[in-house]
DNA sequence: TTGTACGCGTTATCAA
DNA sequence: TTGATAACGCGTACAA
C-alpha cells in the first residue's frame, strides 16, 4: 500500500539532511537559500505531504484537532451552534471533529473516550439530558473542555448557557400585558435543564404578577410537533387556556398547527427562534438567543484554555432577547 | 506537560512485556488470564488511554477518520446531509470531521489539505460552485473520496445526486396543469450546476407543453430571501407572472414573503423542502429529495471504496419527489 | 504464550 | 547552518 513519500524520500531526492527538510516544512529561516530551493523541488515533483499524525505523538506537539459533541447535528439549533464554534476554530488553526450524541449519555461518554483517543485537544461538549460518567472520576490527565447550552455534569467545567429562566419570564410578561390570565405552558421533559428553567421563569411571571399557577396548564414531556399539537388541542378545548408559551420551537410549531387545524388561534409567544416564524400567520414571536454566538463563545473559552487561560467567570450567561412580530396579541 | 500514561507504563506496573499490553489492549484472545487481570488492573489504575495518533502512523493502519467538506454547516440543507454522512460513519467505527467551505474553491482546496495532512481515511465533499483545484492534478497517492450533490470537478470520482431536471420538470408541469402560462423561474446563479440543471427541467417542461420561454420570466442570481421576495414582487407586478417556480428554499420563502406583502398570491411550488412548509397559508408544495439519504449513501460509497470496492455506477441519482400541499392551486 | 528489537514519520538535541 | 542520532507511542517479525 502506497502512503506517499516522506521526509527521507525529500532529504534524498534533495540530497540534504532529515533535519534541514523538517526545517524548511516547519517555516525555519536559517537554511541556505540553495538548499531549501532544492528541498522546494523535491517537495514539489514527490508531491510531499506533511504526516501531521506522526508530528503529533511527538513531545511539545498536539493533534490541533479539537471534538465537539451535540445532541444531533441535524437539528438545526445544534448545527447553528456548530457553525459558530467552527468559525472560531478554523480562525486560530484548528479543524474540529463533530458528533452526535442523540442525548443518549453512553453514546456521549463513548464519543469522549474515542476522541479523547484520536488526542484532541479539547472537547467542547452539550451534555446529554441525563445520566453519564463523572467528570471526576475520569483518569487525569484531563483534557480541556467546555460545556455549552447545558450545565456542565458533575466535576465539569467552564459553561456557556442562555438565560432560560429570563426568557421565559419575559414572554410570559408579553402575554399577561396582552391580558391572558390562563397561560398554557408546553414544553419537553423537565428532565432537561432548559426545560425546568423556563419553566422556573414561566412560574416566577405569574407569581409576580399574582396570577396562580394551574398545574393542569403545565404541560411537559412533549417531543415532537404532533404531540405538541394534540395537546395544545386539549389544552384549548378541555382546560380553557387563553394563551399558550412554546417552551421550545417544537412546541412552537405544534401550536401553530393546531391552531390551523381548529381554525382558531390564541396569543402564542415560543422560545427559540424558528426559520420561518416570519412567516406564519401571524407572524411568531419569541424570544431567543444567538446560538452561533454561544458556540463561538464555547471556542474562544476552549482556546483560551488550550493556551493556559483560565476563563474569567466559571459560567457565561447570554442573555434572550425577545423578537416581537404580533403572534402575542389578541385577534382583532 | 503531563501526556497521559503509555503502554510502557502499564507494563511495567503489571509487570509484563510492552508487547502483552499490545495485545491485551487490542483484544488478543491467547493471553494468560492471570496476566491479562494484572494488566486490566493496571489499566484501571493507571487511567491507561491508547494513542490512536500512534497507532495510525503504523503501516497498514489508519486513522479510522473522514473528512467531510461543505458549503455551510449553519445551512439546514447541508447539516441534515452531514447528519445523514453521520450515522454511516459512525456505525462503521469512524469519526468525522467536518468543514464549511463557504462556497469558497481556494478554502476548500486547503482543507483538502488539512485533513490530507491529517491523514484521513477519506473525502466526502460537496464541491464549492466554481474553479478550484483540479484533482487529476494532485500527486499521488490520490485518497479515496466521493462528491454530493454536485457533479464532482476534473479528476474527481463517485458521485452521489438528486434528479435536479426532472425534480423542476415535475414542478412546472404541476403549475401548468392548473392553468398557468407565465411561469416565473426564481433561483440562484446559473454557475451553480444544480440551478443550471433546474432550469434546464423548467424549460423542457414548458417546451413540452407548447409554452414558450419568456426570458423576463426567468431570475438568476437571487441568493436572501430578501432578494428573492423583491425578485417576486416584480414579476408580479412588471411582467404579469401568473405562477412561480422556487429554484431552492431560499427562493420560496422570499416568494412567500412577497405574497404576504402584497396581501395577493400566485400558484407555487418550490424546490427543496424546509422546516415550516407545512405551516405557510396554504401550506408549501414542493419537489425535494431525501438530503439525509444521499449523505448516506455517498458515506457507504466512501466506506466501501476503502474497503477497496469500487462502485458500480460512477454516479448515482437519487430522484426528486412532490410533495403536493395546496400552494400550487388558485385562489378560490 | 511471551518478550526483544525494530520501524512507522516526525522533531529535538547536540556536536560538527 | 547542517547533520547523525535519539526519542515519541505503538504494533509486529522473529526468537525464546
Amino acid at each position: 500500500m502506497d502512503r506517499g513519500p516522506t521526509m527521507i524520500d525529500v532529504a534524498e531526492a534533495a540530497s540534504v539532511s532529515l533535519k534541514t527538510v523538517s526545517r524548511y516544512v516547519n517555516g525555519a529561516t536559517n537554511i541556505n537559500p540553495e538548499l531549501a530551493e532544492r528541498i522546494r523541488e523535491a517537495v514539489q515533483t514527490l508531491g510531499y505531504r506533511r504526516n501531521l499524525a506522526a508530528a503529533s505523538i511527538r513531545p511539545g506537539w498536539t493533534s490541533r484537532m479539537l471534538g465537539l459533541i451535540i445532541g444531533d447535528l441535524g437539528n438545526p439549533y445544534y448545527s447553528t451552534l456548530a457553525r459558530g464554534v467552527e468559525r472560531e476554530v478554523h480562525a486560530r488553526g484548528y479543524i474540529l471533529t463533530t458528533a452526535s450524541s442523540d442525548e443518549d449519555a453512553t453514546r456521549n461518554d463513548e464519543l469522549v473516550d474515542r476522541m479523547l483517543e484520536q488526542r484532541v485537544d479539547g472537547l467542547i461538549i452539550v451534555p446529554p439530558y441525563t445520566g453519564g460518567r463523572s467528570w471526576a472520576d475520569l483518569p487525569p490527565p484531563l483534557p480541556p473542555r467546555v460545556f455549552v447550552d447545558r450545565p456542565a455534569p458533575d466535576g465539569g467545567g467552564p459553561t456557556v448557557l442562555a438565560d432560560n429562566a429570563a426568557g421565559a419570564a419575559r414572554a410570559v410578561e408579553l402575554l399577561l400585558q396582552e391580558g391572558a390570565t390562563r397561560i398554557a405552558f408546553v414544553g419537553d421533559s423537565e428532565l432537561i435543564s432548559t426545560m425546568a428553567e423556563r419553566r422556573q421563569g414561566y412560574e416566577a411571571a405569574l407569581l409576580a404578577a399574582g396570577v396562580e399557577v394551574e398545574p393542569s396548564l403545565v404541560n411537559h414531556g412533549v417531543h415532537t410537533d404532533e404531540q405538541a399539537a394534540r395537546t395544545v388541542e386539549t389544552l384549548l378545548t378541555e382546560h380553557g387556556a387563553d394563551a399558550v408559551f412554546a417552551a421550545n420551537n417544537r412546541a412552537s410549531i405544534g401550536a401553530l398547527r393546531a391552531f390551523r387545524a381548529r381554525g382558531e388561534r390564541v396569543p402564542l409567544v415560543g422560545f427559540d427562534d424558528f426559520e420561518s416564524a416570519e412567516l406564519t400567520s401571524p407572524p411568531t414571536t419569541v424570544v431567543s438567543h444567538d446560538i452561533a454566538e454561544m458556540g463561538a463563545i464555547a471556542a474562544r473559552t476552549l482556546l483560551d484554555l488550550i493556551d493556559g487561560v483560565e476563563p474569567i467567570e466559571r459560567s457565561i450567561v447570554l442573555p434572550a432577547v425577545l423578537r416581537q412580530r404580533g403572534s402575542e396579541k389578541r385577534l382583532q
